[in-house]
DNA sequence: AGTGTAATTCAACATGCGTTGAATTCGCAA
DNA sequence: TTGCGAATTCAACGCATGTTGAATTACACT
């Protein structure tokens, strides 16, 4: 098997992939434009993975399992003790620390894959229910935790809006930097979860009631 | 120019656009799919709007004028007096208390087309500035009015989760509905524009300092 | 060195795409 | 009713698409 800058033809395929899937979308690329990225023939795609919607499913899954497991390990780290309101929703916000801490932009680009899929109607419910929907409800059970007098819709209409601001933070579409004039990036996500942690909270706070 | 139920084909052609646009993305629609559901030659679109890049300039354009100006009379109805953050924020989430009020599936399709813009980093970079980005200076002004302590870094990025929050919810994902097991639903625009903006607002006021 | 299997390329297919120019129909004014 | 321009359809073009089967190369094992 070749190797070519320490990785094989296969991964590279799939990093040319998880870029362009995340900045142009599922029909927005083409299994030739993928190839060419890749400095590969256009049939070797379909070899490895089948169609182009495997090759998607593919790029989705690889980084899945591994972030869905570091978020459970944070989520349960303190288990037991008494967590804070903070704490669960930085644990939330993993994703942005982990990006930002290896620097791979392979993982700046599954994020932004992430966000096209969750902001999509279509891709959201056909992928979003495979991995990540199942550590949700053990979010959910831990914010309940710490807002007792709060009703379920409020928790899970607040839960709503954090995923969004996550979302488009991972999107890194630029439009912050040119509102700002410069004065926000969207490449910055150590500020961005710098502020959104507090924001969160204290959006929590005034919906769901106070907290211990 | 012939008409079925009261509206014109060159109308049509834009509500199919706008709908399909808005769940399948630009590369995932087809000019023969638009011309398919206004039950109309594929070639009248083009006739009417040019190229199929130029149908989705149209579609944007067509409510971008009206839905700006209604926000820019709603932020400055309380000129002079003394505005609230409530205040400041209800007037940028007027779209989904007009989309709810209407009851019109048309506005619904359009801000759903909105949020595929807005999570896009390539769409977001080319029609944002055309016309929404304006208005955002004036409401970033009237913030820095009722938050006399905080930086602009601080502010810029509070007003990026609040539109994060705005965006997911105007794409009806469905996403909430499965979590919460149908206790919250993405079509309720009521109930998230009511829990939106206190949990915004508190989120402000833990990023940007207490109010007055 | 030789053999078998996996990896990769080559060549080509059927199909669907956006777009266009010519032909046809419609709607209204003279 | 005739004429004329706008609206609409018809037919087809050149091209790019995803996919596949056969041919070729690379590689590990004996």
């Amino acid at each position: 098997m070749e190797k070519v800058n320490n990785t094989s033809k296969r991964e590279r395929i799939l990093d040319v992939a998880e870029e362009l899937f995340a900045r142009h979308g599922f029909d927005g690329v083409t299994m030739r434009e993928i190839a060419n990225g890749a400095e590969v023939d256009v049939a070797l795609a379909s070899y490895h993975f089948g169609k182009k919607r495997d090759v998607f499913n593919a790029v989705f899954m690889r980084r899945a399992d591994m972030l869905n497991q570091s978020r459970r390990e944070v989520l349960y780290a303190s288990e037991g003790k008494q967590q804070t309101l903070e704490q669960i929703i930085e644990a939330f916000l993993l994703p942005l620390k982990l990006a930002q801490e290896t620097g791979d932009p392979g993982w700046r680009n599954y994020l932004a894959l992430l966000a096209y899929i969750m902001a999509s109607p279509v891709w959201s419910k056909e992928m979003m229910p495979k991995i990540y929907d199942r550590l949700v409800e053990e979010f959910i059970d831990a914010l309940r935790g710490v807002l007792p007098g709060a009703t379920d819709e409020r928790i899970y209409w607040c839960y709503h809006y954090l995923s969004g601001a996550l979302t488009l933070t991972l999107a890194q579409t630029g439009r912050i930097d040119r509102l700002s004039k410069g004065k926000c990036k969207s490449s910055d996500f150590e500020s961005a979860y710098e502020y959104m942690v507090p924001f969160v909270a204290g959006g929590f706070r005034a919906v769901c009631g106070e907290t211990k």
